[in-house]
This record gives structure tokens, sequence and C-alpha cells, in this order.
RNA sequence: GGGAGUAUAGCUCAGUUGGUUUAGAGCAUCUGCCUUACAAGCAGAGGGUCAUAGGUUCGACUCCUAUUACUCCCA
């Protein structure tokens, strides 16, 4: 064997065998007799690199993945991208800019050949990124949403809704991007506080002198008012009862309508009405049978209803309204106010409410049955508290609206005629069928059909993702949908809850009947250490391929995953990372120590080996089911944390150093072995959190065939259920720290051999049965059982049980005293609140026995205690 | 404005149907060590009225109510 480097560079290893595994197709996927274990990964957008949010995502994915691969199931991982309608066409509209060209002299043909030329080149860099962190994905499976399968499964989709009557088109209340002249979501919608002033205008009542006096933020939309509104039971508007008001400065002249919606106590209680400008005004206006006029085109200009502020800005026109109504004497006053308005998204410029035609999807029904797969539990999510948030959203379900006025996405499949009318289908072709068997009279040609310009929104197509990944919609029972889905896991943030997960529960159902996964893992949000989110305006995230490069993937998923629980935010600092790669330094040391062993074939077994290896071995099998425990229930941290524990301490600083022969000696053949195979099961248990050391190791433990990796070897399983020495050690590495500490505090070198008595008790069985390790890893001379305590030591107490050291130097009566006055004092503090409890009536009748019997094995443990406590001040004093 | 969640050591978090020696871990801190695998290390130590106030119970970090603070989601 090679000489191995004194510390361990992930550089060295990690591309080695990423291209190992690929080369021998170990991440491919076919579907067999095994049981399947599959993930969909949540598809990153193409315009994004990998950030610290896709780092903790995939992680989980990966190590989910390999776990189960070791538990025998067939495992297969789908990567892919999502082609984000609206980010990927800013992005390239941005891109044409800076080579002077814009999006409006191209063709739509010109325009989309530009957005695939980016996409070919610049999209799957993010899933280049995955490799560098071990990620496990079927690559020969890789999807792209607009992939020209997956492009015909959102087609079929559309078709179907819209022949159940679940789409339809309508005029609604949109959230309109005047900057980039298309309807968002109310998800793509950011509310943030502003400085804005709230302006009291006069509405003279028509016919009289008076007026009544309306608070707006938006003074420039009275053009588009068409009523004003109070309350019914505001009594200072009684009297308005019938009456009209004149628009200031419009003149024009719109009824009061009495409506319990007004707020009285907000501003001066009557509320001016512009049915095109605002949501609630719209429902005011259908409820009131309310004319509407809308004053605004579609960049955020003025139009021909906006009178001598035609083609002006809206916020320009604000200024020139304001001015020119306090001329007229028209208002009352103008106040400071902050009010949320909402940004878009994109482009961060205020949303314009609008009313449009747009495209729409019902989702009463299909709401009711998604959320019933989750109350359930035939999903369940971790944690499960997002089934809260969940439900809310269900029960207030409103229609999605599916259209975007943008290229780059699925062209919505329905086509105009020329009467106006239009028909839905899959193709040209078979729109047209349909066009002519509905007008048979009408003699269209196909060239007469005119598609529809506007695309579906992103997530129309991502809510099928677990179904088209396989085909699932064009050819339902092909073998690998029949196989693979319904998915296992899916692992994503909560907030896209919503939008995506709910929505891919709805289409599983429709489609399949079935629900498109069984968990959901929803992770944290990853913070900078300040708990801020990561953004590119503070500067704050790292970047994760520059993380993997200092600390090797390995350390990065470690220093992500220890503290991560699910569904809790995490506070990333750079020292977690560190924390890992120290961790698989540590490993590496291990097995040098290991592999720097001379073995001597004929060298019988010590008894501290034999001992310490047993022991090991039921601690082992503790830890396996503890692991397993943990996995069932997504505690993916915990189990990470355990493991880590369990090899950094259990394994190298109690079973190596006891195994350890003395300096240049040689170890024996047995304990050598016994030693090997213990290292292989702890790094098959480590291996689907740190991928690349464990594989390494793996290797160098000993020679290994050609195709053989740890990656697909099984997980180790516990043998016993019964390990009473897990417990047995716990209470022999107390006695070791014990004399450990008394060293420590009496400044006695580790290297003086000491002698040790232990009082005779019902512990001496135990110790006697530890007696060579604890000479060996106390260095102590020899153990020697006694009835009491022996001149010119120091006693120790360790639970029950009583130890004497012998030291050379006088022992300090008085602080010796203080010390015993001190753990006297806590021990009758707690001796007094066990007592009080049992001598409760109440206590001892009603706690189950094994409680109170316990309670009274507390009591006479801590007279124990005391007695041996007192003694022992007394024979001091 | 509506909904949800969180509050435990200096920091980040565990604490699994209320009872397991009057609360655990990692990091950080402190003390002593270059003890031949590892200073990216070893051996120890200190550190907490479990946010506040009530309540339920024989018993509350754990359940309930209110208050405070923070976070997220929705409008």
């Amino acid at each position: 064997m090679a000489e191995l480097e004194s510390k361990y560079i992930a550089k060295n290893v990690e591309q080695k065998w990423y291209d190992k595994w690929i080369e021998n197709n170990l991440f491919h996927s076919e579907p067999d007799d095994r049981e399947p274990y599959t993930i969909v990964i949540p598809p990153p957008n193409v315009t994004g690199i990998l950030h610290m949010g896709h780092m903790l995502n995939e992680t989980i994915q990966d190590v989910l993945c390999r776990k189960e691969r070791m538990n025998g199931k067939n495992v297969c991982w789908i990567p892919g991208t999502d082609h984000a309608s609206i980010a990927t066409e800013a992005k390239v509209v941005n891109l044409l800019k800076e080579k002077g060209i814009n999006k409006s002299d191209l063709t739509r043909e010109e325009f989309l050949k530009y957005a695939w030329q980016w996409k070919e080149e610049k999209g799957g860099i993010i899933l280049q990124q995955l490799r560098k962190l071990g990620c496990c994905c079927d690559w020969e499976r890789t999807k792209f949403t607009m992939d020209s399968d997956m492009s015909e499964a959102v087609m079929d989709v559309f078709c179907r809704l819209y022949d159940k009557g679940l789409i339809y088109r309508g005029v609604r209340m949109v959230n309109w991007d005047p900057k980039a002249l298309t309807a968002v979501s109310d998800e793509e919608v950011i509310y943030k506080e502003q400085h804005s002033k709230l302006y009291y205008l006069r509405y003279y009542i028509e016919g009289e002198d008076k007026y009544i006096v309306v608070a707006t933020t938006r003074p420039e939309t009275i053009m588009g008012d068409t009523a004003v509104c109070v309350n019914p039971n505001d009594e200072r508007f009684v009297s308005l009862k019938g009456k009209k008001v004149i628009v200031p400065h419009v003149k024009r002249v719109v009824p009061i309508v009495f409506d319990e919606y007004v707020d009285m106590t907000f501003g001066t209680g009557a509320l001016k009405i512009t049915p095109c400008h605002d949501i609630n005004d719209y429902n005011i206006g259908i409820k009131h049978k309310l004319d509407a006029i809308n004053i605004f085109n579609d960049n955020g200009t003025l139009n021909d209803n906006g009178m001598e502020y035609k083609g002006m800005d809206r916020f320009d026109c604000r200024k020139a309204i304001v001015k020119d109504l306090e001329n007229e004497g028209l208002i009352e006053k103008i106040e400071d106010y902050d009010n949320k308005i909402g940004l878009s998204e994109r482009t961060n410029v205020p949303i314009e409410p609008k009313l449009s035609m747009q495209w729409f999807c019902r989702m009463g029904d299909m709401a009711k049955d998604a959320l019933e797969v989750v109350e359930n539990n035939t999903i369940q999510f971790w944690p499960d508290k997002f089934k809260n948030t969940y439900r809310h959203w269900m029960e207030n379900v409103k229609d999605w609206c599916i259209s975007r006025q943008l290229w780059w996405g699925h062209r919505i499949p329905a086509y105009y005629l020329p009467n106006k009318e239009f028909v839905v289908g899959r193709t040209l072709q078979e729109a047209y069928n349909k066009a002519i068997e509905l007008y048979p009279n009408e003699n269209y040609k196909i060239e007469d059909l005119r598609q529809e310009d506007d695309v579906l929104d992103t997530w129309f197509s991502s809510w099928l993702w677990p179904m088209s990944c396989f085909d699932g919609i064009r050819n339902p029972h092909n073998k690998e949908i029949e196989y693979y889905y319904p998915t296992n896991d899916l692992i994503t943030a909560p907030d896209i809850l919503f939008f995506w997960v709910a929505r891919m529960i709805m289409a599983g159902l429709e489609y399949r009947n079935e629900v498109p996964f069984k968990n959901v893992y929803f992770t944290g949000m990853v913070r900078d250490k300040l708990g801020r989110k990561m953004s590119k305006t503070l500067g704050n995230s790292p970047d994760p391929l520059i993380l993997v490069d200092k600390y090797g993937a390995d350390g990065v998923r470690m220093g992500m995953l220890m503290v991560s629980p699910a569904g809790g935010d995490l506070l990333f600092d750079d020292s977690y990372c560190e924390q890992g790669r120290n961790f698989t330094n540590k490993i590496w040391n291990a097995l040098r120590l290991v592999k720097g062993f001379t073995v001597e074939d004929n060298l019988p077994q010590p008894q501290a080996s034999e001992v310490a290896i047993n022991w090991f071995r039921q601690r082992m099998n503790v830890m396996i089911d503890s692991i397993n425990d943990d996995f069932s229930k997504y505690r993916l941290s915990e189990s990470l944390k355990n493991i880590y524990t369990f090899i950094w301490d259990d394994f190298c600083s109690w079973l190596l150093e006891i195994v350890k022969p003395e300096y240049q000696k040689p170890i024996d053949k047995k304990t050598y072995e016994q030693v090997i195979d213990i290292f292989e099961d702890l790094m098959k248990i480590l291996h689907p959190f740190m991928p690349f050391v464990t594989e390494e190791i793996y290797h160098n433990l000993r020679q290994r065939e050609e195709n053989d990796f740890i990656m697909n070897a099984s997980y180790p399983t516990s043998t016993s259920e019964d390990n009473p020495m897990d417990e047995e050690f716990a209470f022999i590495k107390e006695v070791i720290t014990a004399i450990r500490g008394l060293r420590n505090s009496k400044g006695i070198s580790p290297k003086q051999v000491l002698e040790c008595f232990v009082k005779k008790s019902d512990s001496e069985s135990l110790i006697a049965k530890y007696e060579s390790i604890i000479i060996k890893t106390a260095n102590i001379d020899k153990i020697v059982f006694v009835e009491q305590k022996q001149e010119g030591t120091l006693s120790l107490m360790v639970r029950t049980t009583e130890l004497y050291i012998p030291i050379a130097q006088n022992v300090n009566k008085d602080e010796e005293i203080k010390k015993i006055n001190e753990q006297i004092k806590y021990y009758e503090g707690f001796k007094n609140s066990v007592s009080k409890k049992l001598s409760n009536e109440k206590f001892v009748n009603n706690a189950p026995a094994n409680v109170v019997e316990l309670e009274r094995k507390k009591l006479a443990d801590c007279e124990t205690k005391l007695e041996t406590l007192r003694q022992e001040l007394s024979s001091l004093q």
C-alpha cells in the first residue's frame, strides 16, 4: 500500500470516484423486480445557478437515495430543469437589448430561436454543478419542461381540462406588470411598505352646495370613478341615501352606494369606487352593477379616458391632477401615509390591477381532493405543521390564472376563428377539424385559424412533472410510469407549497387517481449567520462551489445537514463546513492508524481488545436501530450527529485507543481483522452523508474487485435487540473519565501510572469485567477491591461506586472538605425533592408502579451516596 | 387586517404519548497537553429559575390560557 498523506485532501478523491460511479453506470435505473424508490428533482430554473438552497435540497435527496439504494431498493432520481417563462424571457430580452436588439422588432419565431440558443448554452449549468456535490441522479433521464414529449403532455392536459369545462376564458382583475407587459400571478407580487400620501378629495353632492370628503392614495384614478361608497351603518351618511355626487374635476355624476365593506374608521368613512383599477372596487362594482371605466394603457400611461392627461405616465398624472385639484379647491387636505404596495417580483415596478381577458383553471373540486389526501395522511408532510398552512390555502383557493403574455413557454393551444369564436386542440389540425365540425357553413381554411398569443404559466407544466417525466400523461400505461409512480419522497422548500406541491397533488389525482408522492419533506431556508435571507444585494450568499473547493463536497454536505432539521431555517456559517472537513480528516487518520499496524499472526488477542470489540458490536446494533428510526422520521441531522459521535468518540477515541498496541509493537491478527470489519461497517453507515470519503476509505481498507463500490453495498443491519454492554460501557466510561479528571485537576501526568482501589459494591463484577480496559485507558497499574477507604487516597464517586486513588502529593484537606460539602448539599437537595414526591400519597397511589419504583431507587441510591460522603467527611475532619 | 410557527447554555439546536438520578449535543470559551493516526488533534472543566404570568395534574421543558418578542405565509 502506498504511503498515505497525513491530511485528507478531498480534491484528490472526489472527482475520481464520481467519474468511476458514472463509468460503471451506477446511477442509472431500469424497472426490475426490486422495490422502486423514486425521487423527482424539483426542477431548478434554467436561468439559475447553484445557490445554498439548492445545495441543501439536493444533498438531502442524495442522502435519501443513497440510503435506500443500500437498503436494496431500485433507486431512480430524475434530474431536470424548468423553463421558467418570465425569468428566462426577461433574461433573453435583456441580453438582446445589450446587443441592440429590441424584442418588439423580432417575430415570435425569431425571438424563440434566440431563447432556445440561450437555453442550450446556459440552461444546463446548474445540472453540471450538482455533479460536484456527488448527486447520484440518473443523468440519462434528464428532462426539461419544454422537451417535445413534456410539451405534448401539457397540451394534452390543457385540452382535457378544457373539454371537462375546467378551463375557461374570462375577464378578471389581474396583477399587471406595466413594464414586462404581462399579467403575473398573486405569488409573484411582493408587498412593500412605502411612504406615500393620503389625499382628501371633495365630492360635491349633486344639486347641493355640500360635499363629502373621500380619502384616496391614488387621486389619478378619479377619471375611472363610477361611485362613492359608504357603510350603511354609518350615521354620518344616512341622509345621503339616493343622492349622487360629482367626481371632482372630472365632473361626472355618480351614485352613492351603501356597502358594509367600507371601514367606517378608515379615512373619512367614504370610499371612491374605481372598478377597473382596484380589486375590491371591482367586486363592489359587480355587486352594485356599476359602470367600469378603464383609464390606463398596458404600459401604465393614461388612455383616451384620461381626458387632458392622456398619454401621461400614471405617476406623472398623479402630480398633475393633484395640482389641478388644488387649483380648483377640491382638495381638503393631504396627509403623509405609509401603506403597502405590490411590486412585480420580476421588474420591481408597482403592479397595476387591471381588468383583462385571461385563461383560468377551476380549482374547487381538485383542491377538495388534494386536501383530503393530505388530511388523511396518504401524503405525509414533514414536519406536519405545514398541513395547517396547506389546509388554509386549499379551503380558500381561487381559480388559477394560467395565461401569461409572453413568448417563451407553452403557447396556449386555442385558435381564434374569423367569427370571433375559438376552438381548442392539441395541434392546429385537431383544432381545425373541430372548427369545421362546429361551423360547417363557414368554409374555414386551416390558415384562417389564429393561435392564441399567450403562453401558459410555468407551473402549468411543472404540476405534471412527476408524471410527465415518465411519459405518464401521453402513455398512461407504460412500464416506467407504472413502476416508478407514485414517487416516494419530494424534497422542497415551503415557499412553493401552493403553486407547486398542491398542484402536483391535484394533477396526480386528476390523471392517475393516485398521489404523486408519499412524503413531502420541507427544507428550511438557508440564512446567513445573522439570520438574514441570502440575497444577491446583501452579498451574503457564499458560492457553493467555492465552499466545495475549500472543504470538499463531503465537508459541505455534512456542514449543511448537521444544522438543518426538517422545516427549520438554518443559519449557515462556513465553520460548519470546516467541522465537516475536520471529520473527513479524522476518519482519514483513523485509516492511517489502522493501516499502519504491524500484524502478528501468532499473537493472542488481549482481553481488553476482545471486551472492547464485543462492546462496540453491541453499540453498533443500538446505533443502527436509532439511525433507521431517525431516517423513518426524516430526522437526518439527528442521524448524522449520532453517526458523527459514534465514529469520532466511540470508534476513534474509545475503541481504537483500546486496541491500539503500544508504540512500535504489533497487533494480533484477530483484533486487526475485527477492526477492519467494524471500520468498513462504519463507512457504510456514513456513506449516504459523505459519499466520497467513505468510498475512498472502503477501497483502502481492503483489496476490492473492479466493480465493488460502497455505494452499492448493503446497509449494515443490527444483529441483536439485547445489547447490555452498551449501558455497561457507559458506566465504565464514567469511571475512566473520573480518574482522568482527577489527574487533570491534581496536575498528575497521564503518563504516571496510578493505583486504584474500588470499594466493594454491586458494581464489583462489572468493574472486574472491564478491568483490562480501565487499566489501559486510565493508565492504572491494577485494580484492588477493598472494604473501606484507604489512607492517602482521594476518593471519587461514580454513580454509587466509590474509587480511591492514592496520590503522591499531600491531600489538601480543606479543599476536599469543601468539595464534599458541596456534593452533600446537592444530594440533599435531590433527596428532598424525591422524598417529597414519595411522601405524597397521591403520587404513590396514582403514578404507575414502575415510576414509583424508580423514585424509590433514586432515593436509595441517593442515601447510599450521602452516607458515603458523610463517612468520608468525618474521616477527613 | 387574517393565519401559522418559534422562544431551552455565549451561538445553533435536540429533548419522540407529561415521570429515567432537580435539563442534553455540537460549536465557542477556559485549563492542561506537540501522549508517534490526527493541533483540521488529545485529556478535562465551567456555563441554563427551559421567554413572562397564570392554570390543569400526584408530577410540566413537555398540556391549556393570556402577555411579550421574533419569523413565515396570505390580503
